[in-house]
DNA sequence: TTATTTATTGAATATTCATTCAATATTAAA
DNA sequence: TTTAATATTGAATGAATATTCAATAAATAA
């Protein structure tokens, strides 16, 4: 009981700083502010969060939590199929759902930070390393795909919806984000499509 | 002769916020610490950027220009050429000479401004399609690639760069950096390959 | 119950912040 | 040379900053 209430707090004080970094931008936000936001002093944020680089710590665990939750939906609808459906994989993998999750400018925000703290950018890398392995684990279950270098796929894959990630981030107009939007998982597609026509045609030379 | 000073005077403010930018973070840079490390008060500062904003709308245009001129050599190189050198231009796409144009830290410190400033979001914008139309300007000059669509290629380029730009910033290790970073060169070298089979043999059914 | 740990408060700290202002120095225009 | 515009200085502002501390309240353990 004595340290659940403990847990409550941090959770309740990161996500303070997580709803004033995005509206006010994190550089905003200091522990005055995330006090005020939440009606208590100062001083108890920082009972909690002694200084102000493990409340940045706590935000980055709370954002990297919440954005590998982005793929939990896709990976238990397609388990348990013995092919993958490309359409219904492509259509998730880009779906912004997560704009529910979490807040794109707090993400770069704090993505910036892996530039100057070792600690941060481990942090990032482990979990892009780890949306790749949950994608390979998946494509790995298609009884086609298995036969190919899943983790490569992956790779490929993932490189273009982070790249659309960070391009489709300045557009707009919704009629262009749709057209880029089409253009990336068209892509996808191919790489898909064209893995498992190399699978399913005998070898030839080349 | 009164105008130019001016404009040294600001280049040179803009010079010290990238500067500290780079070693300390943009978010913990302030108008006397510039003032400081170029050796005038800030009220100087001030004079030329009556407030932060100004500052940081310089830096923005500072970075974004610098940005344009990594793929300034590409073209010089490659222009007046019946046909692309896909290794070449791969090569030179991927390349990290842009390093010494400017930081990956400050870089994507400024892009989150895009998430809560429509006119940064603009610049930014206007920079990444004119990389594509440049890019697509090259792609147009080749004989073969001129006859399918370079814009959409354009495209599925430049958005292997990106993700591979964001994600390959998280790796320290070296020889993870050279294999990952040949995977998605190689992803950009079948993108080109694969449009310019498709364009030189007759069309199929399908 | 008492003792001890934790949670919470509010006041206080020195420092840094962006910004203003009046005064002076320099330069260009007349 | 005089005039006007700009460049530069240095001091001053009040507000906001992260952080500290002692005191109190509440909850748990003895």
């Amino acid at each position: 009981m004595k340290n659940s209430i403990r847990k409550e707090r941090k959770k309740e004080i990161i996500s303070g700083l997580y709803e004033l970094s995005q509206s006010e931008g994190l550089e905003n936000v200091s522990i005055a502010k995330i006090g005020k936001h939440l009606g208590m002093p100062p001083s108890l944020v920082m009972h909690y969060f002694p200084n102000k680089r493990l409340l940045i710590l706590g935000l980055i665990d709370h954002i990297l939590h919440q954005y590998q939750l982005i793929y939990k939906p896709i990976i238990s609808k397609m388990e348990n199929q013995p092919r993958i459906n490309p359409e219904l994989l492509v259509d998730r993998l880009f779906s912004r759902d997560w704009n529910l999750l979490f807040d794109d400018g707090v993400f770069f925000s704090c993505y910036a930070f892996i530039f100057r703290d070792a600690s941060i950018k481990r942090e990032y890398k482990n979990l892009h390393v780890k949306l790749r392995m949950t994608l390979k684990t998946l494509l790995d279950k298609d009884e086609v795909l298995m036969n190919g270098d899943t983790g490569l796929l992956a790779e490929r894959i993932f490189v273009v919806i982070e790249g659309a990630y960070y391009y489709l981030s300045m557009m707009d107009d919704p009629k262009t984000y749709d057209e880029k939007l089409k253009i990336f998982k068209d892509q996808v597609y191919e790489l898909i499509y064209s893995e498992i026509n190399r699978l399913e045609q005998p070898a030839r030379s080349g």
